[in-house]
RNA sequence: GGAGGGAUACCCAAGUGGCCAAAGGGGGCAGACUGUAAAUCUGUUGGCACCGCCUUCGAAGGUUCAAAUCCUUCUCCCUCCA
């Protein structure tokens, strides 16, 4: 039997390491009390997560909320992970900017794979489960689902700043749209969920899960945010339909450059997001760059490596680095390039970068050769026809290379 | 059901007969600088063997020497009234 004592420095721990980073905990006592039932009855506790399964490709946004995850993971508890295949399935007529298009169980099953193999990059496979909440919406009748909503108010739901503000400009709000928290809300209650994940954009639906476990007579659970990552430029949110994004699949090389060209601002972020630098490192790099002590671009290299190591592993890392250093500090040509092969002896530079896909159309090609952006072995070159030889390099711009094999 | 407003390049947005391949901003790309794909500054941003030609301003027709701009029809979006 431990004491009790042992048992609230534990807890305090847990609640340490798991306040890092998050935007908000609704309410702290309680996941604190929930933390110390659990270490004592020796119980984990149950994280939740809804998954959309329509857009399977994961990017370090959506880490922030999974890094959280894994973190509950490590501290001993247990990852619920929802695919909201249901709502893929229905589809949303109302849709404001897109109408979400309705997805097929093949679709659904398909997406739902392809999220998993990436999701596991982070999260530990023993520890995670995995539902599909089509397996209790499906059976709800409609008597069932009049009960459900008739847990929640108009008023409430009006709560919403996104429904309020349609309400106030009297813009349309369908009437299954007020389901859709009800139904997030009733995975939770399936679920006993303790502690409910998301980001700050889904803080009301998380809060209504909290109320609706309540109405349901059982204990409500936490809500737990996780603030919203900015992409690369720094100032939206990490989308890849804005294009600012670092996938989890991609190259080591690319996520190098990727995480250079952030903002020097974002840099003590990202530490705290995406990576498991310990909090008093961070601090210090961060007064360490104010000091002038430590540049930035080395601050930058060392997160770099660090989420590469997450995604990779440290060789990977260090050849990133490498290359980086390669070709973007010392300007040279790195090892690894596309080879392109040709039959020809002198070509129209414009046309043959276009051809071979180092520019987007002849007229591109010929403005990077004015701007002198076109290098040969090299050296820069402003002319618009090239006499062709083997192992000749071409440049355009800072880090579009090939080489030539003339035969 | 009635009245009105709108649709322009990757996005936002000017232009209401020729000077429009189409202002401005954002974004993208490139150059300079910085031993950063940060910041800043500059250039560039439809295609084509290119001082010329071809295609592009929601769609299809029409008027004109000449249309993003005027006319007709159509599609879609929005606002107000019922």
């Amino acid at each position: 039997m431990v004491d009790e004592k042992t048992l609230l420095t534990e807890v305090n721990r847990q609640m340490e390491l798991i306040r890092r980073g998050v935007a908000e905990i609704i309410p702290e006592e309680e996941l604190a009390q929930k933390l110390f039932r659990s270490i004592k009855e020796k119980r984990p506790l149950r994280a939740k997560l809804g998954l959309d399964p329509t857009a399977p490709d994961i990017h370090l946004g959506h880490t922030v909320v999974l890094n959280k995850l894994r973190q509950f993971q490590d501290l001993g508890h247990e990852v619920h992970l929802i695919i909201g295949d249901f709502t893929g399935r229905i589809g949303d007529p109302s849709g404001k900017s897109e109408t979400r298009k309705q997805l097929s169980e093949e679709e659904v099953m398909a997406n739902a794979a392809t999220y998993q193999e990436q999701i596991f990059k982070i999260l530990d496979r023993q520890k995670t489960f995995i539902h599909f909440n089509s397996s209790w919406l499906m059976q709800l009748k409609l008597a069932d689902v009049l009960n459900l909503a008739g847990k929640y108010t108009v008023a409430r739901m009006l709560e919403r700043d996104d429904f309020s503000k349609r309400y106030r400009e009297g813009l349309p709000i369908g009437i299954h749209e007020f389901m859709y928290p009800l139904m997030q809300a009733y995975d939770s209650v399936e679920l006993r969920a303790d502690v409910e994940l998301g980001g700050t954009d889904q803080k009301f639906n998380l809060l209504v899960g909290r109320n609706l476990l309540r109405e349901y007579g059982l204990e409500p659970q936490v809500a737990l945010t996780m603030p919203i990552l900015e992409g690369t430029d720094g100032v939206q949110k990490m989308s890849k339909s804005l294009g600012n994004y670092i996938g989890v699949n991609e190259e080591a090389y690319e996520m190098f450059g990727k995480t250079m060209s952030i903002p020097d601002e974002l840099i003590a972020r990202y530490f705290e997001l995406l990576t498991q630098v310990p909090m008093n490192n961070i601090m210090r790099l961060q007064e360490d760059m104010k000091s002038g002590k430590l540049n930035p671009r080395d601050a930058k290299m060392w997160l770099a490596k660090e989420i590469i190591k997450i995604y990779h592993n440290e060789e990977e890392a260090e050849k990133a680095e490498e290359k980086f250093k390669l070709v973007f500090s010392q300007r040279d040509i790195p090892e690894d390039i596309p080879v392109i092969e040709s039959s020809e002896r002198e070509v129209w530079l414009p046309k043959f970068l276009h051809d071979n896909s180092m520019v987007n159309s002849t007229s591109d090609g010929r403005r990077m050769i004015k701007q002198g952006a076109v290098k040969v072995n090299g050296e820069k070159y402003q002319e618009e026809n090239l006499l062709l030889q083997d192992a000749m390099v071409l440049q355009v711009g800072r880090r579009k290379f090939c080489r030539l094999r003339l035969n």
